[in-house]
DNA sequence: CGAAACGTTGATATCCTTCAACATGAGTGG
DNA sequence: CCACTCATGTTGAAGGATATCAACGTTTCG
């Protein structure tokens, strides 16, 4: 299947800003092509030299470390609209891997002719600052919850980003989302084992915060949840604001 | 004292790439002013609106957040050379504190005359960009330690780290470099208790891996504490590769 | 000199990990 | 269609790493 940019899905839910015909070809100059690739596929491998810039358009992934014995951080958790690789494509060799949750689709930025846009398109080159600063946001807010809140706490404080991360998405419905995530990847995201994950759930399922079926999550009582999340009163945007 | 652009001593560190006069020009058509500001004072506030955009010119700061109860996680440090408040100046609110370790020097980059200079200069834009990921690398490898290390690997992976980054500043001369942190830093940086902290150092300096003295750190066993803290192969890049 | 910030140390409590076993479901080959 | 395996989820018991509590020591600085 081919996607246009000019009739881009991710465009419709008011991700990216309006912008000029002109400015759209640009974009689409760019492309090179829109990837398909299934779940648990590695779409960046830690220490891969110069890898390219992706645009996520369908699916989840997640960003992650190794330390040499296995133990694995999940970094951040990746939805459509988010750029993939930006800090790889800087540095000379990817820091971390990314794989994919789900089925994804990706639209590959070729990072060199990326850059020479940044000349033509100066706002571009603004939204991808943007991006990427939004990202360092997701990471700063799961630093806070491995460090210092409690596994109650963490749990909940990421199944309400993950709720509203989908929601500005148009992916909630009845408070019901697609969620992609096992234990072992929400243990790894907040630095807890997997015995301790599976019984914290546990407790917040029968708290009554939530429940699951088949890879969808309905949350119950979204505003105790949050509550018991220890959630900040600042919130990382969703979208660009101009 | 007000410090020139030209010969603006972070340059000398290969800090920055070689630029031409013209590019010198603009840069210093941004920088507004000169900021001194004495250790412990607020450089940006949690919710600051629309904060303005800093270069670090001399001295330590950290970046952090707070729980409403009071906890309180630092997300990462800040030296010499480092870009203050690009995420902030991006959205409409800052997200995190940034607070003065010691005294500091600041360059104020005024953030529309930064956006606009993008258009101007992308080069400038690409290097803003690679300091944002820079930036955000750092705290990869913090939620790393704090996610999956266990006490005594986060605070050696801490020790050794803040030495690369002072190294590469050339700020440590004889494995020794000043050392500003006071164990409460330490541990709200690594999600730690402030005693457990005490006792983790204790253990380590115990064990012949450094040395404190009047507010300098001094290494006796760099390989030995890499490998205590269980080191990535793969480091942070502390300079542009172009 | 006194106060406040910072550092040190031992005892006790607890959260979380590890170990071990079993349950469930999906996919696969016989 | 069944037996098998592998990934995932569940549960109880025991141990350990880290937190909390409390007290005291040390340094700095007005």
């Amino acid at each position: 299947m081919q996607v246009s940019c000019y009739d881009c899905k991710l465009r419709a839910y008011g991700l990216f800003k309006r912008i000029s015909a002109e400015e759209l070809d640009s974009i689409r100059e760019i492309k090179r092509e829109h990837l398909q690739l299934p779940a648990g596929s590695e779409i960046i491998r830690i220490g891969d030299a110069a890898p390219e810039v992706f645009t996520l358009y369908a699916g989840w992934a997640f960003r992650y470390k190794m330390l040499s014995d296995g133990r694995r951080q999940i970094l951040s958790f990746l939805l459509p609209g988010d750029l993939l690789g930006l800090q790889a494509a800087m540095f000379d060799a990817a820091l971390f891997g990314i794989e994919a949750l789900t089925d994804v689709q990706l639209c590959v930025l070729p990072r060199k002719r990326l850059w020479t846009l940044f000349g033509k398109m100066p706002d571009l080159a603004f939204d991808v600052a943007w991006l990427g600063s939004r990202s360092e946001s997701f990471v700063d807010e799961n630093l806070t919850s491995v460090g210092r809140r409690t596994a109650t706490e963490r749990v909940a404080a990421l199944i309400v980003t993950l709720y509203k991360r989908a929601k500005a998405l148009a992916m909630v419905e009845d408070e019901t989302f697609a969620f992609p995530l096992t234990q072992q990847h929400i243990a790894d995201a907040l630095g807890l084992s997997l015995v301790h994950t599976n019984k914290t759930l546990a407790r917040l399922k029968r708290m009554g915060m939530f429940k699951q079926n088949n890879g969808t999550m309905t949350l119950l009582n979204p505003r105790i949840l949050e509550r018991v999340a220890q959630h900040f009163d600042e919130e990382v945007p969703m979208r660009p604001l101009i």
